[in-house]
DNA sequence: GGAATTAGTGTAAAATTTACACTTTGCTAT
DNA sequence: ATAGCAAAGTGTAAATTTTACACTAATTCC
């Protein structure tokens, strides 16, 4: 990493005070397997809060960049590598952490269950999948991050596609709707979520169908990545899929 | 404060090394003057980046909360107090700062500029408003810093009411009107403005006229400030008062 | 071939958004 | 008093978007 150490002067003995204290990264990792969202928690396998489940987080490196921090920790904790990582913000109430004055700053991602092998080591025990309304009791301030960074993904929903990562590479409109009604927590009306999704033309139609269902089988669709792309990196959007308005006077 | 170090009942030596970075808060206190944005700076009077003007940052003390960290350091430094400070993010880069690890937490604010009394102290020299249009050039990550917020703060605009804090208790809807242009640093319609900034009804007709100027005075309206609140912290609303929309195929 | 199951589709009414220009009001200077 | 100035105030039609809502189509399974 960067060379931190030779990067200091003169540091006043006066600030030493100052450098006492710590940080880590905690991870909301958001998955979804074909209907549920869920969340990667682990167990923890060191004190403080030993042998109970928790978000995967813990200290950063002195020379450690923030994002490479999350990503290290992330991996070593759960073996989930290779991630979007967003950074939500900093949770640094006095006492939060029984050590000394720590502060946390939150990251979330957004995968797919499916493709990542949960592979534990570092100082958890266990690491697995487990409902967003079963998570409560959490550790730390673990509860609020996580309610923030459920909310930052809500918020987040609606101003850019979702679904690149989640879905398989052929999906059906009905698979992606219920994405979005997972991460909404809110059924949608079909025919207005086909009309919206569509014109929002970041959607190609393969004219192939689905197999191997007992029903009538459904047409799939690919994300089409430029589009995809821009929409998600530039120009954004707003997605306002359920029935906002308030009624008028 | 909160009895942090009461609160460290074993803190194993293994982690000691992780207790040796320090964290700083940073204000990015935007400023309106009945034209124009622009941005609190200081000129530092201490190392590093001694007589340099920056954003008004300094380090947060064990003891301390962040958000009460970033009003304690935004009053010493400015003489700016009481006001609404949001966490924006957090930065952390490793090197950004050459006394060793630190990293920072970002916080906005929008303020009336003619509220407020400017009164430096601590490691400040001088404290003045900057136009937006100035700031570059700043130490440590300040100017990326400062872009993060004013997008965070462009982005607020549009979901949540402005101007509660920034115009005097009676102001035209011109006056409000200006306010938007120059957060959003575009020209916007009149007619269209007040048709949609009526209708979110959080402005109440004082009927009574703007005095002393030299042409048709303007119609004084205020905020109806229950309705404000539940806009600004509950509602929220897609305020899109720029002609956004793409064309069609 | 009938039952079951999910896919797929259209429309009319209401609301919102957009672009756009002239009239009104009060003050000031003559 | 009045002419001119400066900003305030106002309306509408067309286009687009949003909303609510229910039946037909395609396939498998028995």
């Amino acid at each position: 990493m960067d060379k931190m150490l030779t990067n200091t002067p003169v540091k006043p003995s006066p600030f030493d005070n100052f450098f006492k204290s710590a940080f880590t990264v905690d991870n909301i990792i958001f998955g979804f397997d074909e209907a549920d969202l869920k969340v990667l928690l682990i167990k923890r396998g060191e004190v403080p809060f030993e042998n109970q489940w928790a978000l995967p987080g813990n200290f950063v490196y002195q020379d450690e960049n923030l994002d490479a921090a999350a990503e290290r920790v992330l991996a070593e904790l759960t073996g989930v590598k290779d991630v979007h990582l967003e950074q939500v913000r900093t949770f640094g109430r006095v006492g939060r952490h029984p050590f000394g004055r720590v502060i946390t700053v939150a990251y979330y991602s957004l995968i797919k269950i499916s493709d990542y092998n949960i592979d534990v080591s570092s100082i958890a025990q266990e690491a697995d999948w487990h409902s967003i309304d079963d998570v409560k009791g959490l550790p730390f301030d673990h509860d609020e991050i996580f309610k923030a960074c459920f909310n930052r993904l809500k918020l987040n929903v609606k101003r850019q596609p979702v679904g690149f990562e989640l879905l398989p590479p052929k999906f059906t409109l009905t698979e992606l709707q219920h994405l979005y009604e997972a991460i909404l927590e809110e059924k949608l009306d079909k025919r207005n979520f086909r009309k919206k999704i569509l014109s929002m033309d970041f959607l190609i139609d393969l004219n192939e169908l689905q197999a191997g269902v007992a029903h009538r089988p459904a047409k799939l669709y690919k994300f089409d990545p430029e589009r995809y792309r821009r929409l998600y990196e530039e120009e954004g959007f707003h997605f306002d899929v359920s029935p906002s308005k308030q009624k008028k006077k």
